[in-house]
DNA sequence: TATGAATGAGTCTTCATTCAT
DNA sequence: GATGAATGAAGACTCATTCAT
């Protein structure tokens, strides 16, 4: 029944920057959950790591639940970042496979990277809600691959992509370029053929 | 000589098996774990599962991480028949991809198995000597493979493989058979044509 | 996802006698449910009123809530016990009311009794489940006396003796003896002139 | 002089009204008092259910004790209102027993009010400040009587509503009107005749 | 005047691990 | 050998209260 004889009275010298606190406090949280996983996740981590005071996590985030999924959201923000760039070289080379060969080993090269596409991947399995987050990266691959070759190959690419990512999370390092241009290049030119020549206008 | 002072033979009730009970642990451990995920295992649901007492769990492993292996161990154990499997029906058929693609869609189908795999890649992210075990899938494919194309190719189908994986956990179900079969027989072509004279991997 | 890093290694020296702590355990939470009142109960307030650790209040008890329905059910076994005392005197005084009067001022007298039946009439309001016990007084006593008058009587007397534990609560004393009496009288010859002569053999 | 230039009559948005504001959070209060019992009131929920913010229920009153009190006092001024109401009814009716039982059926009826008792006398059992609110019913209900029979049966009649209460809570409905009449019919006759020579009250 | 940001104490609960039996 | 009792650290979360603005 808690009969109210209070709490205490805390001394607080508080930074008055709403904003950046939680911004904070979700960037530590992203970070944690790149290096730990998202399972591993404690509100007092996140606050030695933020550099703020423990209710200062719950202040901000009703549940931990909810600022997982803020993390998780800011990574998967992050890989749309990363799509966009990807989007842009792709189509000022018209779609040349070896271009988004070297995009994707260099992303596969950024061991963070790696694990955040990891973190949101496992998060998602038994967190439905987290599913679009995760397919972020998948659904944008396809969708900028689209415009360079068929729905199909597409896709198969995307596949391929976050094989790739798996391969580089075990191994620590990425499939070397090569290997991703040629499989790559094979998967893209199986449907291209027609619209490949349509691109073509240089 | 009297027959029922309760001296003769002793009644010993459920005859100890060690052996036994290790093994209903192990398989409780993996079951949560496939369920669950890696992180979430506790040695009180692993007693209740197996039906053992909770010092149970404790005696026949030192720790609970000691556990945790000893059941990802187990999953990695079923990935290894599997994989035998198909390297029968892949040799029956010649290398036929179809066949592949049919086996791996099958593969891709059982929720369980699917969980499993995320679980031991995810597990072995962050604890290197798990390493073998998560990849146990990807080498032991990329081998059964080499018999029936080069071994870049075998790699890629591999890769893609685990691709195909993280997309059926993500979207309940798998990729269909036609475009796995596509995807499959252009990795698996491009090794045995000579068309490989154009991409190179070091 | 707690990667079981462990909780460390406590050394613990106890006694082990697991039912009489168990029994400690719930008779120091009733003593604080009868000075505190049963919201005000917490597991270490319970912890350091019994001398047993922390741990031992959520070991035997899976909840807060688990110990508290115990505890209050020790107090109201407690109420049995009183009500058994009372139906003996009043079989051996052949019902007459100032036998009872005299019975229920000694219990208004004893604060702790008093107390412990108005945590459970609290208790009970938002928690269905514990109406039964908090209603042992009233339907015990109304079962007792209504062998020695008619059941509307009999309940109008547990009613008003509801009534006088208000009072008694409410100003740390009992109404006195004379009121009780004077009142329970009235209540009592109220539907009795005809039971009461069969029950005067005497 | 211009009439567009925002200078004009302040636009004073939602007129300030501390004294409306008060009583919002009072009436808040108490509501939640009457749900949830006096134990479990905190600022948050006052301020969400009185649509203030969370700074009001602490810039009105310094502590959530005080608050606590408030809403109590107001629970009782309601009871106030019942008695005096009850009052004129039953000098109406030239203190007819069977008037004042069913204005105690009616008010048994409404379980916002029997929780609102019941709240009050459980409040007041570890705070004697609050002994006289929580006696308002039976003062008032004794003095109101007094003038209609003797002290001692007034008393005895506030003691058996306190019963009824207690009763009306646990049973979620109150006594029936006629073992109401009955009883108090009983009680209140005592006084008026002579019957009271045998029972004594110092 | 009014408010929401801030914070640490304290709540229940879970659990790995140890150890007496 | 086996097991359940034991325990304290740690986790998520709530909240009274203070204070800057």
């Amino acid at each position: 029944m808690a009969t109210g004889d209070g709490h205490g009275a805390p001394v607080h010298r508080a930074r008055r920057d709403p904003e950046g606190r939680r911004r904070a406090i979700v960037e530590a949280a992203a970070e944690l959950i790149v290096e730990e996983g998202p399972g591993d996740l404690t509100h007092r981590r996140v606050a030695e790591r933020a550099r703020v005071p423990l209710g200062a996590t719950t202040y901000y985030f009703s549940s931990l639940e909810e600022l997982r999924e803020a993390a998780l959201q800011r990574l998967a923000d992050r890989i749309d970042e990363e799509l966009r760039g990807i989007a842009e070289e792709l189509a000022a080379a018209d779609g040349d496979p070896a271009v988004l060969a070297e995009a994707l080993h260099a992303c596969l090269a950024d061991r963070g990277q790696v694990r955040a596409d990891a973190a949101l991947y496992f998060a998602a399995i038994r967190r439905p809600a987290l599913r679009s987050l995760a397919l972020r990266w998948f659904d944008g691959l396809t969708e900028i691959l689209s415009a360079h070759t068929d729905p199909d190959a597409a896709r198969a690419v995307a596949v391929f992509s976050d094989g790739a990512t798996v391969h580089a999370v075990l191994h620590d390092e990425p499939l070397d370029v090569a290997a991703l241009t040629h499989t790559i290049t094979t998967l893209m030119r199986r449907g291209t053929s027609r619209s490949r020549s349509e691109g073509r206008t240089g």
